[in-house]
RNA sequence: GCGGGCGUGAUGGAAUGGUAGACAUACCAGACUUAAAAUCUGUUGGGGCGUAGCCCCGUGUGGGUUCGAGUCCCACCGCCCGCACCA
């Protein structure tokens, strides 16, 4: 009997299916296409637990479809500009350049012996120049399309990393990558129109049928589309050019329950009066100070600073109410101005009892309601209320209908229109970092912005750059940033801002369908390669990625670099889970002479290979130390709960490692990686591989029995594991492959049925374990390779036994169970069902009311 | 606050409205062995009885729809995630 050894047959597999090229991923019209693609990697030097289960997913529906008559397109590439290259340069030395490439050939060393379907002819990487360079004419054609251009933003700045940030990318007022607490900064900067596209990004998502609910309502949230009324208040006192102030409301149905009017501290206004009162000015600075942590925002109290300004109510002029500068109105959102409604705004209602204005409701709960609250009423739209100061619609009806009322009438009487509002704003894409794609454009003293000349591009990253001094090598450098302007030949300068990261991964799918054309993207190719079919990640790129994305596609439609079928350009959607390990501590105390001080508590992590089990309890290796677990986590290094998946690779092989992360938990999942399920996963392969040799060892006309059973449970096992591949069921799909191994161990059927078994066992277990599944075929002299092999079919009268097993239920409760004839009519069912011992016991002489007859399913005795 | 999701054995989790707990882990018992490892076999939701068997209870809690509910509906409790001074 031989030894299952994966590192032997996997190498060896591995060599034969790059020598038969079987995943080279090839147009042609006798088959349909099938596009699956793995969000793509950043090089950040080593492949993770993540990385396995995010690939090996992919890679089963790709070997799948393969084996069901595809043309699959499976890529594999890098997202290799980021700040972790310079922070590296900076931090040890060395290029953002070379520390990348490196890190690449690491990776693709550690992903290849996973034995992953990946056509690696189509590979690149964003930092590669043939694919920046199609980025930067991209980006130009964009520009000659309006759907670019340069403004002067306030925006955030990374203090920390120096660089602009987009709003995506500050999360509770923090930078997504350093952590650091976000400035607020005036520049010019490039913006991509996303937003002139929101309704379309947002309708759209309802065509996305097979994209996860979930995804689809955090985008629709960020686009926030609102409809509301935008009008004008007209000031009685305000300085010159300040007669009217627009403000937005969503409900203007709360018009006549108005009682002052709020500017937010960036307020044109607001600024106006700042430069004449030093009290106004140090009010704004105070606002602006801190506004935006997460602390603050949720702590802040509700200030004010009354200006003295008045403004005329549109429907009643005698009427006037006062100004107020607040700390929460925020500029950006609406006009950055608001009609406080105390009466029906929570906030508002705070505002007003601080600053004793007057709470007037305009609708209550019912007709006899007081009209003297003590909260802020605010019900749902959907509830019925009553009109005490309405002004459009009936006395009673709902929000929704008396915002619409109210719009029509003001839109009717010349106060103010109906608009839509977006909170999506334009994509900030400028970058102070070196370790981009340059924005190929040049600033002429006289020609103003001019855009490079496609023909010089790509406009390429100078090597000899320097990182010791914080900001942007590319500002400092003469040779490379001093150019001649492309329209009038006078001396310029070049942008040095480089793209934001997201931009080289807002079409990198489409690049994949013609890697090396010098065009962004070949029309022939993406029309037959587009869209992907199946597009999978973590759900942490929800938003930003995904977005991103679906504008790039509508934008490369608008500019002829993609079909118009691929303005979506992602069909199906799956966001994997991760993979979580427990984490091991002890706790110490530091010592004398300890920076900390001594005596001061502290956790020690400990890595999963430094603790094993001892009677029971979880203990160091070294000294016995019992360790506290901690229940699982995401995989950190910070918290050493980290099992490398090269370690897996050598101790049980790439199949254990592919077959346990697919095992334990639905994908959607996480999935906690424990080493007796990655060791229950390789003892199941080793006995998967014993079977095979034992069949083979068989007599090969010795007659067996149970053929038929056998040959029944393998076509069921091949039913339900398509089933379960087809729907990302792959944790189901596996059960079955276990049971079926158990019940083809326990089989005495005759050495033909058995070989058909287990090479059918081979096939449906190879889209997770592609190497023992392929020794197992050519073992059992199967044809070819395995993954070239047809997908086993399952045969539908094989489906049904010929006898059933009903349980028979008087009322609701099992009470018994018979066997049947699959085929047996209701009625001679009914008959044996009634005539059971145990249900002639249980109905105790009763005539039954009713009895239902489920075929092949159940019965029920209605009594 | 708004929006969404989830609650099933010791654990991860199965279950087109049709026998709840598949499959795996863990535990326990047994076989093989001088012994251990490995391997194999078997048991394991709770309770009860007259114990080859049968009965009762059981999918967070309480209701409802249904011949039949883990699954559908309503309310509540708990946990998780996303968004958030958004006018």
């Amino acid at each position: 009997m031989t030894r299952y050894t994966p590192s032997e047959i996997e190498a060896r597999w591995q060599a034969a299916w790059e020598e038969s090229a079987v995943f080279k991923a090839v147009r042609s019209a006798d088959k349909p296409k099938y596009y699956v693609l793995e969000m793509f990697p950043y090089p950040s030097g080593r492949i993770h637990m993540g990385h396995v289960r995010n690939y090996t997913m992919g890679d089963v529906i790709a070997r799948y479809k393969l084996a069901t008559g595809h043309n699959v397109l499976h890529p594999m590439g890098w997202d290799a500009f980021g700040m972790p290259a310079e922070n590296a340069a900076m931090a040890i030395g060395g290029h953002p350049k070379d520390w990348t490439y490196g890190n690449i050939k690491d990776m693709r060393d550690q992903m290849k012996p996973l034995g992953l379907s990946i056509d690696w002819s189509r590979e690149f990487a964003t930092c590669d120049p043939e694919y920046y360079g199609q980025q930067q004419a991209l980006f130009l054609d964009f520009l000659a399309e309006g759907l670019v251009y340069r403004k002067n933003a306030i925006v955030n700045w990374d203090p920390v990393d120096m660089t602009v940030l987009a709003n995506e990318q500050v999360e509770a007022g923090r930078g997504w990558r350093s952590g650091a607490l976000v400035e607020r900064r005036e520049l010019t900067q490039w913006f991509f129109k996303i937003s002139d596209h929101s309704e379309e990004l947002l309708s759209a998502l309802e065509t996305l049928d097979n994209w996860p609910a979930k995804v689809k309502l955090m985008q629709a949230n960020w686009i926030g589309k609102s409809r509301g009324l935008q009008f004008a208040f007209s000031t009685v006192n305000a300085p010159e050019g300040h007669d009217r102030i627009e403000v937005y409301t969503t409900r203007p149905d709360t018009l006549l329950g108005a009682s002052f009017v709020g500017v937010s501290p960036d307020h044109p206004l607001a600024k106006e009066l700042e430069r004449g009162n030093p009290d106004v000015a140090a009010f704004c600075a105070e606002c602006r100070k801190g506004g935006t942590t997460e602390e603050a925002i949720e702590t802040a109290e509700k200030l004010g600073f009354d200006t003295g300004i008045t403004v005329r109510h549109p429907f009643d002029t005698a009427h006037e109410l006062p100004v107020y500068i607040a700390n929460f109105i925020l500029m950006d959102y609406g006009t950055g101005a608001i009609f406080g409604c105390p009466a029906h705004d929570e906030r508002d209602f705070e505002f007003a009892t601080k600053y004793g204005l007057p709470i007037i409701s305009t609708y209550l709960p019912s007709e006899d309601s007081a009209d003297v609250l003590e909260e802020a009423y605010v019900p749902a739209k959907t509830d019925k209320v009553f009109y005490n100061r309405g002004f459009a619609g009936e006395q009673w009806q709902t929000g929704s209908e008396a915002i619409d009322t109210a719009i029509a009438f003001c839109e009717s009487n010349g106060v103010g229109q109906g608009v839509t509002k977006f909170r999506l704003r334009d994509w900030g894409l400028s970058r102070q970092r070196y370790w981009g794609c340059p924005i190929p454009v040049v600033h002429c003293d006289t020609c103003g912005v001019v855009p490079e000349k496609k023909e010089n591009l790509p406009i390429e990253l100078p090597y000899d750059v320097s990182f010791d001094t914080p900001g942007n090598p590319l500002d400092r450098h003469p040779t490379w940033r001093d150019c001649a302007c492309p329209s009038c030949g006078a001396p310029a300068r070049r942008e040095t801002d480089t793209m934001d990261t997201f931009v080289d991964s807002s079409w990198y799918f489409a690049r994949f369908t013609a890697p090396d054309a010098d065009t962004p993207t070949v029309m022939e190719d993406a029309s037959y390669w587009m869209n992907v079919d199946q597009y999978i990640g973590g759900i942490e790129h929800a938003i930003l990625h995904l977005l991103y994305s679906r504008f790039f596609a509508r934008a490369m439609q608008i500019t002829g670099h993609l079909p118009e079928s691929a303005v979506e350009p992602f069909d199906a959607l799956f966001t994997q889970g991760m993979v979580t390990h427990e984490i091991y501590q002890t706790h110490g105390r530091t010592r004398a002479g300890d920076r900390r001080g001594e005596g001061v508590p502290f956790t020690r992590y400990h890595f999963p290979e430094e603790v094993t089990q001892r009677d029971g309890k979880m203990v160091l290796i070294t000294d016995g130390t019992e360790v506290e677990i901690v229940p699982s986590a995401k995989m950190s290094k910070s918290k050493k709960n980290v099992v490398d998946p090269l370690n897996i690779i050598s101790a049980y092989g790439a199949d254990t490692a592919r077959w346990f992360v697919l095992s334990d938990s639905p994908p959607e999942r996480d999935v906690e990686w424990t080493a007796s399920g990655a060791e229950a996963a390789h003892k199941h392969l080793s006995r998967v591989w014993n079977l095979c040799d034992r069949i083979s060892a068989m007599d090969k006309d010795a007659k067996g029995e149970g053929d038929d059973d056998l040959l029944r449970a393998m076509h069921k096992t091949s039913h339900d594991v398509t089933m379960g591949v087809e729907s990302f069921g792959f944790n189901a799909a596996i059960a079955k492959l276990y049971a079926f191994t158990a019940t083809l161990q326990k089989s005495k059927a005759s050495h033909a049925a058995q070989r058909e078994a287990v090479m059918t066992l081979a096939q449906l277990m190879s889209p997770m374990t592609p190497h023992l599944s392929e020794d197992i075929w050519a073992h059992q002299g199967g044809e070819g390779l395995i993954v070239t092999a047809p997908w086993p079919q399952a045969d539908e009268a094989m489906l049904v036994d010929d006898t059933v097993t009903l349980p028979i239920q008087v009322n609701g409760k099992r009470r018994a169970e018979i066997q049947v004839p699959a085929d047996m009519p209701k009625e001679e069912v009914e008959k044996i069902a009634l005539a059971h011992e145990a249900v002639v016991r249980t109905l105790d002489g009763a005539a039954p009311k009713k009895v239902i007859v489920v075929p092949g399913r159940i019965v029920n005795v209605v009594a």
